[in-house]
DNA sequence: TTGAAAGCGCTACCAG
DNA sequence: CTGGTAGCGCTTTCAA
């Protein structure tokens, strides 16, 4: 940053390490000893330089700090889309990273900005790491060559970590917890054509199976947004028979399967469950009170993190890929079906 | 970034601007200089160092580079909920930064990391600029204390840029439009509570006033989203009367509308004509296909750019606010009203 | 027109 | 335990 004068023109001089090593009265090296926490400096020492930089209000230049370190802590980020659930993964990894001693470079895909950019950009700081939010893709560019981490998907690269909530389990938690209920007829309101949405797709014809339910199989073809939702529950409405359960892709696809039932004059859970997936700030407003698969996006983010800062520190990291067991939350969404048929 | 040997251990130099000039034959101070497009060396140098870099696969170091120099060409971008919309003006900030040989430094402002964290952290890379496209606050932290340009909402301090679309204008445009068909009760279906959904709401009942229509005045609340606008749309279905338009917030609420109007038999724009905003994919998808007031986002995106960059060249600036005047892309959701009432 | 040299702010390695 | 000092990769003087 510049701050700058009334004019708006001259640079003004920031605070540097220097400034807070003299005001302390030791050596720089002192002071950046003191500031990075290294071991070393006596705890008197320490004091007076912590004071000396709190009264200074001193940051340490990123920059500077990167470029003189033979690592640059500095772990990339690429994201997409970036729905709510990315946002609350972001919010893990800034977290995360800081308590690591590592900053955040974000870098967007947009349809006109293609992966490649977005990393060469990234490319530019010199990152040691990289975290992946999407969009996702089966073999990331830079697979091999550096600590990557890829959240949400699965990358078949021997050196790309994963890092991802079973979406087996959570389909399994969705389908037996509306089992129980007694609901035979469940159907699932699919995500659309990412890798993501067929995984969840294939788990829940796993987990039909399993649960000796392989008849009653039902795929919806939907997609990521509400809108996608709503065209999907529409389908679901003009089909012979309604199902009396539907786990949708996600939150904002399931809220908008309960908004459409709801003005039909389905009842919710009394006419048909719905089942979300994400336990977004949607799943807790009251209006919907769904109940949801809940992933971790903030122990995701943690564990991604470690796992690069493992990495880069040259430890063996044992175990590429790193699956969160997801939880159901129950709410009001869910209940038994309309008629205990069969 | 750090490329690692195959037991992911020891750093491998990456190509300096020295291995380019030892390349070309010349020094290091003439590479910068042919690098940075300057003028000073002959054509003749010029060829030589750019085919070294070409053949070395160059990259200037973006840290060393702005700690080298005195204004560090990274202009600083904090973002919100990053709706599509947010997509699209990042896309043209990368592109009008690139133009102008700076770079972007992007900064998330989450639920639990507020304005000042994110701003904190792009401090320490030592931005010259700042851009902001959220979340809209009235009195930016940093006013006055740097370049800055806020997007798509105003800002009421005299050394802070805005760059927005005007929604007075907008807003005038699409009622017209609407009136122009013969339609006097045009409902408004509103964006909530923010900055943008206020101005755009009194910009509504303004143009309303302006056509003789004050007494047709019909507010709806909505919100942002797609799930918003399907709930505004259920209210305004369940008033004494059905207005014959209605001029949504944005795209999502009003393709929202226009799938529950479907659903409930009314034809669009037979039964009821539908105005979005934003002209974003959804208006241009043939399912819903809306006549929308499009804002442009790249040249919004160029404009907050060159602004930027005319401070940081200490260039006096005229005119804080820069007002686009957006257009209304006419489709097939909007035409006469059912009958010609009064 | 070109090249040598002095930093930018910091880390990391020396000697003391 | 402490304080010099040599870089990191680049830009930017200033002489030649």
């Amino acid at each position: 940053m510049v701050v700058h004068d009334k004019q708006n023109r001259t640079p003004v001089r920031r605070v540097t390490l220097e400034d807070v090593a003299k005001q302390a009265g030791v050596s720089r090296a002192m002071a950046s000893l003191v500031i990075r926490e290294e071991p070393g400096p006596t705890s008197m020492t320490r004091l007076r330089v912590l004071a000396a930089a709190r009264m200074l209000d001193y940051r340490p230049d990123r920059r500077a700090r990167s470029l003189a370190s033979p690592t640059s802590r500095l772990i990339g980020v690429t994201f997409g889309g970036a729905g709510h659930f990315h946002f609350d993964l972001l919010e893990g990894l800034y977290a995360a990273a800081a308590d690591h001693g590592y900053d955040l470079i974000l870098s967007a895909v947009t349809p006109e900005r293609g992966e490649q950019q977005a990393l060469d950009s990234l490319a530019d700081f010199r990152f040691d790491g990289l975290v992946m939010l999407g969009p996702p893709v089966a073999q990331p560019a830079m697979a091999g060559t550096i600590p990557m981490t890829v959240m949400g998907w699965s990358v078949d690269h021997e050196s790309v970590d994963v890092v991802r909530t079973s979406d087996e389990h959570g389909m399994a938690l969705a389908v037996n917890h509306l089992a129980d209920l007694g609901h035979r007829r469940i159907a699932h309101l699919d995500g659309g054509r990412g890798l993501v949405a067929n995984a969840r797709r294939e788990a829940y014809i796993r987990a039909m199976g399993q649960r000796g339910l392989g008849g009653e199989t039902m795929v919806v073809s939907g997609g990521e947004d509400s809108l996608d939702g709503l065209r999907a529950a529409g389908e679901l409405l003009a089909a012979a028979e309604l199902p009396t359960a539907v786990v949708a892709f996600n939150d904002d696809t399931a809220a908008a399967a309960v908004s459409l039932f709801a003005r039909e004059g389905i009842d919710v859970p009394g006419g048909i469950s719905v089942v979300g997936w994400d336990d977004s700030h949607l799943a807790h407003n009251p209006a919907f009170d769904l109940t949801s698969v809940a992933q971790r996006p903030h122990e995701m983010a943690r564990a991604a993190i470690e796992r690069i800062v493992a990495r880069c520190d040259g430890l063996d990291v044992q175990g590429r890929e790193i699956v969160l067991e997801p939880t159901l939350v129950v709410r009001s969404s869910t209940g038994r079906p309309p008629a205990m048929d069969r």
